[in-house]
DNA sequence: AGGCTCATGTAACCGGTTACATGATTAT
DNA sequence: ATAATCATGTAACCGGTTACATGAGCCT
């Protein structure tokens, strides 16, 4: 459902392909709304159906032509209605595949827990790195928008960055916790 | 994918019925993998045809009959590799149509989005009370468990702490944000 | 009689993923 | 030639959600 609405607010800033917002996604929205290209397409086409877009061929010399949509009143009408609908009970709430591994994790031996700890820990450290590249994009885009449009994108920015620093620190202790602990039973034994 | 292993885990620790599945999830799982009874039931059935569990019906008398699952060696052996797979790279990635929401909040008025972070962090706010009940239910399953296994369920518990502080003091900063560039929009005007 | 907990499902749907397929144009 | 970027899709599948349905036994 979210991902029309992600499109949807693409296409509110102006027109644009579906080549275009498979890279929007990319360089923006993807840290917390990772979106396949082939969707992208697929929703591009249920949302002409509903009216909410309207797409023009658009035939290019230089490249191969393309398809750029438009934002309908309809469809602005709906993207607005969604962003008044405000935050619901799901924005508490994530999934965690990685977290349920660690909450089984005394069936596993504590150095293999560790390990995917540390694992998870390097992949925050990159992950970090990747994000620090992204106010590149974002200027990139921002550059003829408003200065509180631009402010929402760092708000989205900062979240990651500090989401990710909690997962680090957070990693860290655990990893300690768990290496006193496997030092005790090397002793005792 | 991950509820099946989330279901053979539980399993892992003794048999169980679907009800009590259902209980297990709702009182600890929950936090990073909410699930639905139905699912879980339907999950149970084909866990039994894939040989991973073997369920038998116990007829109660001042009860309805109930149907109690153990997990098979195959199951076991599906959960172990499941577990030393490690961490993925999704680990690190997260979905939140929140968050999509704050990125275009552009598009509504500074006080609609600053009204949507407050909700947000009354939210977040609540949940944490939530949260500080589980410790509870944790020690009634860690009761006759290892030291060491309750020790994870704390890291689980310990990082959706975290989780939700970082949020709050988030969300917190954001909303300050908004009311002082409120506040000077107005004396403009 | 009515409400609660215990207990187990079915059916329809849908959002999203994976894998696959194609082809134009440009740059090297 | 061939690799890279631009550009657009289809088909099968699947994990998960929503809504609905049922019924036993206990407590008040």
């Amino acid at each position: 459902m979210s991902l029309a609405f992600g499109i949807l607010g693409f296409l509110n800033y102006g027109p644009m392909s579906g080549y275009d917002l498979v890279k929007s996604f990319e360089s923006s929205l993807q840290f917390f709304w990772h979106a396949q290209s082939s969707h992208i397409y697929l929703e591009l086409k249920k949302l002409e159906n509903k009216g909410y877009i309207s797409g023009e061929t658009v035939i290019q010399s230089d490249r191969p032509n393309k398809k750029v949509f438009s934002i309908t009143e309809t469809g602005k009408r709906a993207f607005m209605d969604w962003l008044a609908q405000g935050a619901g009970e799901d924005a508490t709430q994530f999934k965690s595949a990685f977290l349920m591994k660690i909450f089984f994790g005394g069936n596993m031996p504590p150095d293999q827990s560790a390990e995917m700890l540390r694992r998870f820990k390097t992949d925050c450290e990159a992950y970090l790195e990747k994000m620090d590249a992204a106010p590149e994009s974002i200027k990139y885009y921002g550059s003829n928008k408003e200065i509180y449009q631009i402010m929402y994108w760092q708000f989205t920015v900062e979240f990651g960055h500090c989401f990710i620093q909690t997962c680090i620190e957070w990693a860290e202790r655990c990893i300690q916790k768990l290496e006193t602990l496997n030092g005790q039973t090397e002793k005792e034994e």
